[in-house]
DNA sequence: CAGATATATTGACACTGTCAATATGGGTAA
DNA sequence: TTACCCATATTGACAGTGTCAATATATCTG
């Protein structure tokens, strides 16, 4: 039989992410329980256990889709076979997206003692991104240092400046004077000495 | 009467002030409670609410001292007279020490959820920080645009990326192999399009 | 010395995550 | 079909949490 309506609930767990991610946006990290999750699902307190162990267990699964859909994000119009330089700009504009349009799941993605953090899958899902952004920094220009040095120092410099910007932004930490009509391709050149004329 | 043993307790506030900090970075902010804290200090569990009213505003107070030793940080020898640039590798190194000597901390300073976002102690002290990065950011190299658009972007790069650097780092994010000796200023001069030769 | 006020305690409440014990339903083999 | 097994869900309990009202205490002020 389907999954669909197989067992006693049906997709339980999938139940269980949707009302979390819910109540996660809603009412923020603090005002997300598993006991509210399981009275909006319509099952008992204890219920979450089976499938996720302990709270830690919901939110890394919870946190492993988002980096799945924040890959996705950056790979809108992959499709579109569009150079480098374009693939990049729709990266870094959908990592910003992402993280707009889902602020508190973002900040939860980069939490350091709520997660299991050496789940396998979620050390998946953040490679994939990483992959992502390695390819965007394959475009920048760097002046010194071998090879190997340029495509690490680009990684870690591109990785920080969008992440440090979707944060920012989001937690409203820049006033909208400084931030009018600012994308993170208005900041991007910084990250292109080469391509200044 | 000096404010050292002026009460029940004297000084109470700077003691749950500092039994919150070692806990927090102790067991992590998953770890820290309000009747822990005043186990450690010796009083009884309704004790705090008489100084911050609730968990949030002990949070806010202590991350509120958090950002000024952030700026102190950033400041360490600003007393010499140093150029701008010194100042600014300086203030960005001291940026990062902070982070990594608190990583629970300075995790805390960018929760979204878990302060009082408008508490004017802590709007302060923001700002303050906000400052120092600025005139850091008055050294940067710009092309395009009015005096005022470069100085609005050079702020919000050089937080973003330095912001972005430090979490990044503290959370592990960035592989040993990709960061082998690499700091905040091998990834800064990104950041100078001007003064590359 | 007495009253007022800031500070601390006590006891209670609803809510939380977690666990052991129990119940229930669906899949499977006889 | 029938009997069994096992994955899944429920129940009840427990310690821990933040918060509040009521009460107690110590320090300051007059």
């Amino acid at each position: 039989m389907a999954a669909a309506r197989n067992y006693h609930h049906g997709n339980l767990k999938e139940a269980f992410l949707k009302a979390a991610r819910d109540l996660l946006e809603r009412d923020g990290l603090s005002g997300l329980s598993l006991r509210k999750c399981a009275e909006k699902v319509g099952v008992s307190h204890a219920a979450p256990k089976n499938h996720f162990g302990n709270i830690a267990g919901l939110l890394t699964a919870m946190v492993t889709t988002g980096y799945a859909e924040l890959a996705m994000m950056m790979t809108a119009d992959a499709n579109t076979n569009a150079d480098r330089k374009r693939r990049r700009d729709q990266a870094l504009l959908g990592y910003v997206d992402f993280a707009q349009a889902n602020p508190a799941l973002y900040d939860l993605m980069f939490s350091r003692d709520r997660l299991v953090q050496d789940d396998p899958d979620l050390l998946q899902q953040i490679r994939a991104c990483f992959v992502i952004l390695a390819d965007c920094s394959a475009e920048l220009g760097w002046h010194h240092g071998s090879l190997e040095d340029k495509a690490g120092k680009g990684q870690v410099a591109i990785w920080s400046l969008v992440h440090g910007y979707a944060q920012l932004v989001t937690a409203g930490r820049f006033k909208k004077d400084n931030m009018k009509g600012l994308s993170i391709l208005d900041i991007l050149p910084i990250i292109e000495p080469d391509n200044q004329n």
